[in-house]
DNA sequence: TTGCGTTTTTGTCTAGGTCAATATATCATA
DNA sequence: TATGATATATTGACCTAGACAAAAACGCAA
């Protein structure tokens, strides 16, 4: 049987408008117009209208950029680079700041590749067995996580199957959180994100690290207005509030959500945040407690525990 | 002990700017801008450097009239009501469309009201097992997310006690599914939202359905690009595409979406939509299968299990 | 190194205009 | 009385172009 190309090439190839630009890349009308100005780049078709057209390749572009300036490059610097620079530049950074993947995470990241997504949960729920949840999540889940994304922008990966990746990840994480015993224990702790902020795989993580800890788990999922975090706080009785932010999140929202929310808070309780973005933030903001690691949300709850029963 | 006020002040009474209510409510700029042109509506202050700035109540207002849209209405008549007036509106326009909730929803949507979501999970798994998946799913389930959503408009709930709600669900669901005995039986179905759809809680019900059902059921989460949807659905040789349109889907866009997924995709692979925003829709688009109701999905299977025998 | 002004970079906001798509109202026809 | 076609009104997405605050980078002193 001849596998026939059934690519749709009406869509892949299909020059796209401004908005459906934002959508995608999450780059706001706005900034693509002043790009466009200041930096001639991207340089889109105009329909009948005289309306922003954006070709397929100009849109690939777009998207290295913006997953470069998520790593912390600016706009300035990178826009006047080709494709292939700009990959090559992505490749440079990745090199130097990344540790190199695993033999376990390269044969993870071939069966999502190929699409065996059966074989990618039996192998991932092995892998948590070998290991137990912990080590699991911190060596396996986490530099599969980055090298997902990396292959993701590098256009080696599609975005469905980043998708089927992330609901496998998330169907063990769950599986395994639901057996951990559930701990009426201290602390409590509510988990959730920043409105705008949409990843909900790192508070998974968290949670799974955390309620193994004997702490007490409360997810609000994702998107949650600073009032409303208050408020459940306030009402869930929570001694932390844990949040995650991932590389793409604003950093001026971020900075000014996370003093915003730490005014609102009553004071005893305490504020932990995490994830890519906090780990590029050149100096964190007073009263919050940064988790660089997952590695190290353990000793965090021991210092807490510590903390408590001296008080 | 006494229960202090801890609301947060700062936050709950801040007014707040353009871009702030476009990430809240989801209306853009240009709409904001052009309502407050053509309708005097709203009425936002200025701040010191002559930016917008929206108070609380006008925010409020705003959204039961994106609420009363989503629902139908049109901005032009809904803009010189007073709140008030508005909220009449909707309750009229729920007890002329809706059906009365029932005892047990309306005692669960007192749990979700209280806090107390250990027990709302504890009720709905007794729910579950008394009901069974799928009348749990279509009798429970369905009419409790209408009610929690009319709460949260009418403001009798926060978006975080949605947001338990919400968790709570998911993960009664997800556990039930889990241990629906996989099948690698027929049809096989990919289930997914198209961007800008980010709630997945009507796709976990369609998949708890169909997976009881006997159907292979593959979810790719919220947000799939269609040129993605296309090459997921062929890698993974699905029968069916099921995606799912809260009410809040913006009409034009899933048109042209469900055309353009029909023409980008095999004519052997159907599609099938459903959620609220279908049930809206004045004539749905031609080759796709409208889902009005959980209860159909059932009927609709056997149907295809027919057909694909006949073929 | 750290801290503090200065300059450059960057994105969000302003205003008001155009226009296709959609919904509604009106009228004609079977 | 329905159905269908046509005119009119409504609506929001897009356009240009300018202003300006916040953030980052730079230079320099301690």
């Amino acid at each position: 049987m001849i596998d026939t190309p059934v690519g749709p090439p009406a869509l892949a190839t299909a020059a796209i408008g401004i908005g459906a630009v934002e959508r995608e890349l999450g780059l706001s009308k706005d900034t693509l117009r002043i790009w466009e100005r200041r930096y001639s780049f991207p340089t889109p078709l105009r329909d009948a209208f005289g309306e922003r057209v954006y070709a397929p390749d100009q849109v690939d572009k777009l998207r290295v950029i913006k997953h470069l300036m998520d790593q912390g490059m600016r706009p300035g610097k990178l826009m006047h680079h080709s494709l292939a620079e700009l990959r090559d530049l992505r490749q440079a950074h990745v090199s130097a700041t990344g540790q190199p993947a695993s033999a376990e995470c390269t044969a993870l990241v071939e069966l999502v590749r190929a699409h065996r997504i059966e074989d990618l949960r039996g192998a991932l729920g092995q892998q948590l067995l070998r290991h137990g949840l912990a080590r699991f999540v911190v060596e396996i889940v986490a530099p599969l996580n980055q090298a997902v994304g990396e292959a993701w922008v590098s256009g080696d990966l599609k975005i469905f199957e980043e998708h089927l990746y992330t609901e496998s990840i998330k169907i063990v994480l769950r599986g395994a959180i639901a057996s951990v015993p559930r701990s009426r224990g201290s602390p409590r702790v509510l988990l959730t994100t920043f409105p705008r902020e949409e990843h909900g795989l790192g508070l998974l993580m968290a949670e799974a690290v955390l309620a193994l800890e004997g702490a007490h788990c409360v997810s609000l999922g994702v998107q949650t207005p600073l009032s409303d975090i208050v408020r459940a706080a306030v009402s869930q009785q929570a001694d932390i509030v844990a949040l995650s932010f991932s590389a793409a999140y604003a950093p001026g929202q971020l900075l000014d959500g996370l003093t915003g929310l730490r005014t609102a808070l009553p004071a005893g309780i305490e504020i932990w945040a995490g994830g890519s973005a906090m780990t590029q933030l050149r100096r964190p903001p007073a009263q919050i407690r940064v988790i660089d690691s997952l590695d190290s949300v353990g000793a965090a709850l021991a210092a807490w525990r510590l903390r408590s029963a001296a008080a």
